[in-house]
DNA sequence: TTCAAAAATGTAATCGATTGCTCAATAGTA
DNA sequence: TACTATTGAGCAATCGATTACATTTTTGAA
């Protein structure tokens, strides 16, 4: 029992076969319509559901994407996902969802799995320990649609979608000149990532624009989150000529580095400021919400999966799209020394 | 070019079978040595893949698990999924994520998109508006096996993992009453589901067992998030006889309570304490960190996976197996009156 | 040397749906 | 009436891997 019906359990029934059965139920026009009602009224009547998979296998489509990413439990990434879920899935697809946890290997094995698995394209946002390119080649080898998102690597042919980091990181960097900080320090996660190098860079500019020297002592790297962000604040405050302003690549650390600064009693924003990258929830919800540059994770997302889309359909046309997202700062208390406006 | 290799394409390289290739890759016994390794070998060579579909069509089985839930953007549900993959993955899984949104329709046509798609097994947890059943029904009735966690329904022959949200709450309110609060509110988010009906009980009942009677005036209703949260605590605080303490069923809506209250100029926790549910990271650091209960999502994601591990290899035998898992407080600031001991 | 048992491969069907090609039946035309 | 379009539906191959059931080749004992 339970056996699922195929379309052969339909033929048998109505004494027709299983091609006619096939193409009444997609519409052929070669199928007379009583035949096609009578095929469709018995395929609701038996619970006919459409077997994927042969249909996969058939047409070398799964409908399946692969989607991999360090984590999804941070919210930019997880809305990424959504983005990419509310453009794909109306139209049939499915989302296979991979975590590397910043793990090469791993992220080598789940490409390897995906391509495995036929899916139909990867979107990918690759993880900070990743030194190689071969397996990004083998994807491409096998024609399948590669699709890079936030975190990319340059490789010819393949498509990306990103945020302007630089533009990003200098308006923080602006912002921050304008509000009177004239010591801005920056604290870096990962600069082998163009993400992180491209933030340090708009950042040098923005400072150079202003007249403003770069100081390598005010560049820190970040370790592990929320305590990376306090270690290096700490550090920092130790210096002679300790900053009077901090801009975090990442919102954690830019927590961690308030969450220090307030133990030892400085005050914020009015004796310092800091801003964060991401635009995570809670740094709007802090007791001292945090000024943080806001990537458009679900732009982002539906973005790639259109890219995604365009290169499925032009199959032979090679396509090599680099879409940039503008970033939005956001400005709130951290950062912000005379109220005159928040921005939720 | 960039046609992938099949087993027909060794077979004919090495002038023997399909099915010779087929059985050396798997190690048959019944093959040579001395083939298999001229096999393995060329295999390598010319970059072969197994074709996951084809084998899927073949044996009835496609490694890929579904998991349905509200959202992915919640700690706890993100966590879930990090548990099921941990488990599932190294043994050739691959899980297929979809978002319901808290929609009834979406959720039954993703089931149905699942069923479709062949899944192994579908891991729900269901949405807040799902009153139906039939979409489970149908799960059943194609043998899939069904797994529920976290937010379950009752079906005859369906596998469940839970937290014991009974025990959590009664923890939280006995908590609270240790700390000297005797007007204790709860804001509960949809007692139509069965984890806020459990809290609301187990806060009902650890009242009775310390004689403290009900108050019908403090049992409220969440809505949206923080929002509901400052709403709920302003609507408690204008009663004539307010409460002295908040158990919100949910993280954000503790969030939003504190928020308001602070605003107000109660001091948290001298004069009134508040505990949330569900441990998100944010509440551990906030400047007043929150008290929540931690639902061990790893641990539930890990066991859901196990139990369809279970229910896959005895395919014929039914099993209902319903885990409980046992909830943690984490009593932070927000609720500890004597500062003894901080649960990180 | 002879022949059965054991070892190594091959044959062909199968999973479920699709589709190019063929064929039969009906309609239409001269 | 005879013959050709047109329409409707069947046949069989295909996608790639697996596997029950042959068949062939070796091995080894009598």
């Amino acid at each position: 029992m339970a056996k699922k019906t195929t379309i052969y359990d339909i033929a048998k029934k109505l004494d027709i076969t299983a091609a006619t059965v096939s193409r009444a139920l997609n519409d052929n026009p070669r199928i007379s319509e009583d035949t096609k009602k009578l095929v469709k009224e018995t395929a609701v009547q038996m619970n006919y559901k459409q077997n994927r998979l042969a249909l996969a296998l058939k047409s070398g489509r799964s409908k399946n994407v692969g989607v991999v990413l360090p984590y999804i439990n941070r919210n930019f990434f997880s809305s990424v996902i959504r983005g990419i879920e509310e453009e794909l899935n109306p139209i049939g697809y499915h989302v296979i969802i991979c975590q590397t946890h910043e793990d090469e290997k791993k992220e080598i094995d789940t490409v390897q799995n995906l391509l495995n698995a036929q899916v139909d394209g990867i979107l990918i946002s690759i993880s900070r320990k990743t030194k190689t390119n071969e397996h990004f080649r083998q994807v491409l080898k096998k024609n399948v649609p590669l699709i890079f998102f936030d975190r990319k690597t340059d490789i010819e042919g393949v498509s990306s979608v990103t945020l302007d980091d630089y533009e990003g990181a200098y308006k923080v960097t602006q912002h921050l000149i304008d509000q009177g900080c004239t010591k801005i320090a920056h604290l870096s996660v990962d600069r082998s990532l163009q993400i992180y190098q491209n933030r340090f860079e708009g950042y040098k500019q923005a400072l150079e624009d202003n007249g403003i020297d770069f100081y390598p002592e005010y560049l820190l790297g970040l370790k592990s989150e929320i305590e990376g962000g306090k270690e290096a604040a700490k550090k920092l405050m130790q210096l002679e000529n300790p900053p009077d302003a901090i801009f975090s690549s990442s919102d954690h650390g830019a927590l961690g580095s308030i969450q220090y600064l307030k133990e030892v009693g400085i005050r914020i924003p009015d004796d310092f400021c800091v801003v964060g990258f991401s635009n995570e929830p809670f740094t709007q919800f802090m007791e001292l919400p945090i000024s943080s540059v806001d990537q458009s994770p679900l732009l982002m997302g539906k973005t790639a999966a259109k890219v995604f889309l365009e290169q499925i359909d032009s199959k032979d046309v090679k396509i090599e799209k680099r879409m940039v997202l503008a970033p939005t700062l956001k400005i709130r208390t951290s950062s912000l020394k005379q109220p005159i406006l928040v921005t939720k």
